[in-house]
DNA sequence: GATCTGAACAAAGTCGATTGCAATCTGCCA
DNA sequence: TGGCAGATTGCAATCGACTTTGTTCAGATC
């Protein structure tokens, strides 16, 4: 759209921004009176703040982040690390740490993970680099080993399920297994007895804690647990499991997931296979997130409010810059969602025990 | 955990980072010798270099980004400016710039806008004190103003309709007509005449699009365009319009959704309403995200390919910085996908036309 | 053995903003 | 009118890394 006949492009010149300097020598001040002007700090007579205030929008002044963090000595950035944006529950908790944080004037990076270890450790790399004012770790397959490096750094952390206890971090507890054992009588008011589990990887240890509350939950009700299988967290990962357990004999009348993608994978497989949820199979999800909600039928799950694990993770980090060293624990309360997707044991009428 | 015994507690004391000259120090070199070991700039002995990267190493140095982005100049953090992550569209247009972006030794930094005015023009803002390389805009209802504002510091821009032509920006073309055609034909030759649209706010550029190819596709088949409804662009916003259709007499036998997520909300109102999709019924989505395929039925829908756009994007950007001026167009082609939510009209095949 | 050459490294200025302290100005009072 | 306190504003150092411009030194050449 533009000729370019002259050697002087414009896009050819390296761009300079406009710099404080810049606003400064146009409105006859310092940089000095300027900076003071455009941060509240320092007192300024009115009229100059406006005058000031007047050139900078004209002259579209955009103060260098960069450099405004490096002389102060101080961001005013937050860190999420976070395995799956793609899960509406992390998306959901990371938009509403981001809202929380913004109406404390804090910037938002996130760096997702992926359930992938190389990828976890360039995100705590990432957040070192950028010396964030503080991280929170929504998820919690992170290595102690870069939870202790951040914390070296005298970086507040905030998370789940952490591995690590310093006066720097910041416990969310979340009380799975009451969550789980919500699930778990449930099925077993509903006449279930053959109750199966599909978790995911193990060595995540909030996804474990799952799995072992399932396992307690069990065993609290006197039954023994079903066949239990690994997912991915995601969908396809539910799909498969659930295109095994239907081979499984005895098959389970119902199904444990430990989140609401999982439960979505498991009931498609189910159904390819024929079976009807929730007439042959029941199938409970865990999360809440609005998937769950929409699906047909509606499905059984446990909230988690990721709404609510959002704005205490931002608030956690604002509270510990403030008054340091005070590392209030805070705790997320489950509740069991009742859906369509869970129902009576086939044949449980009869059989009722 | 901690015994807060002695005044000199370290959490009291202002944190100092190890910098760079802590490293040269430590390694008794310059400052200049490490940051050129670190940057492979400059010409170092391998032995030098190889103890300068173990010292770093060992004393954790992690380099100041804000220092570095001022002092080069030049910063390796890309934006992307984005409407909804929830969305699982976005989600993985989003994950795939960042993965492209990251093999380009690249950072990527998301702003969300949520369909709202005051949050775009803070991205945009954000972006611009950020001082990033390139922006991607992954949503088209960034106001002119903003995108004139970003181009005007030399930014290069990329995005889809987008409204501004420039030198330094990067078009995606989606050829929403011919996906939207696809749809409404598909319809068509299952029976359906009367099809009615859920789209969203028509301020922004992008739903209009396919709205308008809606109209266009209705009137290429001699069709009355059915009722046309606007959504929020999210599942409640589907659910309430097609709460709002249940009423309408007469009532389209289809309905076109502007995305997935409409598509799920239409379908939970209709059934709450006691229609069975397809049976009496059939309704489109767009976007073919993991919802369309796991939902039950299956959606019928438009695959968009976000993970290409997301890669297309970043590389777009890359391109963009090399070779200053080439603005090469990119094209996104869409295809359908047939699910089980489309099914004949009612009675269409007595009284197919 | 003196000179030249290029590799390897150091010194110092720079980026754009912040901030403590000094300098200036203002109004008020004596 | 002179002086002083308090209100404004400017000066200049500083943050941590990069980068241009030297400087040094080892080896090669004659």
């Amino acid at each position: 759209m533009l000729k370019s006949k002259s050697p002087n492009l414009t896009a050819d010149l390296p761009h300079r921004c406009v710099t404080i300097k810049d606003v400064a020598s146009a409105a006859g001040v310092s940089t000095a009176t300027v900076s003071h002007a455009l941060n509240l700090t320092g007192r300024i007579r009115a009229k100059t703040r406006q005058h000031v205030l007047t050139l900078a929008r004209e002259l579209k002044y955009y103060p260098n982040r960069n450099a405004s963090n490096l002389a102060s000595r101080l961001s005013r950035t937050l860190g999420v690390i976070v395995s799956d944006i793609e899960n509406p529950f992390f998306a959901v908790a990371v938009r509403s740490f981001e809202d929380t944080a913004r109406q404390g004037r804090f910037e938002t990076i996130v760096s997702e993970t992926g359930y992938d270890l190389p990828l976890m450790q360039r995100a705590a790399e990432n957040m070192l680099k950028e010396k964030v004012r503080g991280v929170a770790i929504l998820t919690s397959e992170m290595s102690p080993r870069w939870l202790e490096e951040i914390v070296l750094q005298d970086i507040p952390i905030v998370g789940f399920d952490l591995s690590i206890a310093n006066e720097k971090v910041t416990n969310i507890r979340i009380d799975y297994l009451s969550g789980v054992r919500e699930v778990v009588e449930h099925l077993y008011h509903l006449g279930h007895r053959r109750i199966g589990f599909v978790g995911g990887r193990v060595t995540f240890k909030n996804i474990l804690s799952r799995e072992q509350s399932y396992l307690a939950s069990m065993k609290a009700l006197g039954l023994e647990p079903g066949p239990v299988l690994s997912g991915n967290q995601r969908p396809d990962g539910g799909y498969a499991a659930g295109m095994a357990l239907l081979e499984t004999r005895p098959r389970p009348t119902a199904v444990v997931a430990l989140n609401d993608l999982t439960a979505i994978g498991l009931i498609k497989a189910f159904r390819a296979g024929g079976l009807d949820v929730p007439g042959d199979i029941s199938v409970t999800g865990f999360d809440n997130t609005y998937l769950a909600h929409y699906f047909s039928p509606r499905l059984t799950t446990v909230d988690m409010h990721p709404d609510i694990l959002g704005k205490s993770a931002a608030e956690a980090l604002s509270d510990s810059f403030g008054n340091s060293g005070v590392s209030k624990e805070r705790t997320i309360s489950l509740n069991l969602v009742i859906g369509g997707s869970t129902g009576p044991a086939p044949g449980s009428e009869s059989c009722a025990s």
